[in-house]
DNA sequence: CCGATGACTTCTC
DNA sequence: GGAGAAGCCATCG
């Protein structure tokens, strides 16, 4: 456990109900450290993380839910999306523009 | 220390 | 527009 997961965890947990983040972003946020692909790294560890992440709010940057095989079942990040008022249609985010939640915004 | 791996991104063909 | 390659950086054996 270092910086790194810490920062990506505050992130992600920062990200509110019925809104997505993508690991650009993060990685963005955060600063020198990390790229999208380290961050992705982070939200593997986070599955084994002592507390919970919400891992399902954040996708890659066209809004597919790329990770969605690390979540047990290839349908159950969908489905929790989906009762947090987000729609998915094709593994892709409808609407992403809309439900997009930027680190830096607050 | 080094090579392999990955929930990414971007460029090329 | 789909497929392949390269760059990216932290983790693991």
């Amino acid at each position: 456990m270092n910086d790194f997961y810490l920062k990506v965890y505050a992130v992600v947990q920062k990200i509110p109900f019925g809104k997505v983040c993508t690991y650009g972003d993060i990685a963005e946020y955060i600063g020198t450290k990390g790229s999208a692909r380290t961050v992705g790294y982070a939200m593997n560890k986070a599955a084994s993380a002592p507390f919970y992440v919400p891992a399902h709010r954040v996708v890659n940057r066209n809004g597919i839910l790329t990770g969605k095989h690390h979540f047990g079942s290839p349908t159950h990040m969908q489905e929790l999306l989906e009762s947090e008022g987000i729609q998915i249609i094709n593994n892709q985010i409808q609407n992403f523009e809309k439900v997009r939640w930027y680190p830096n915004k607050k």
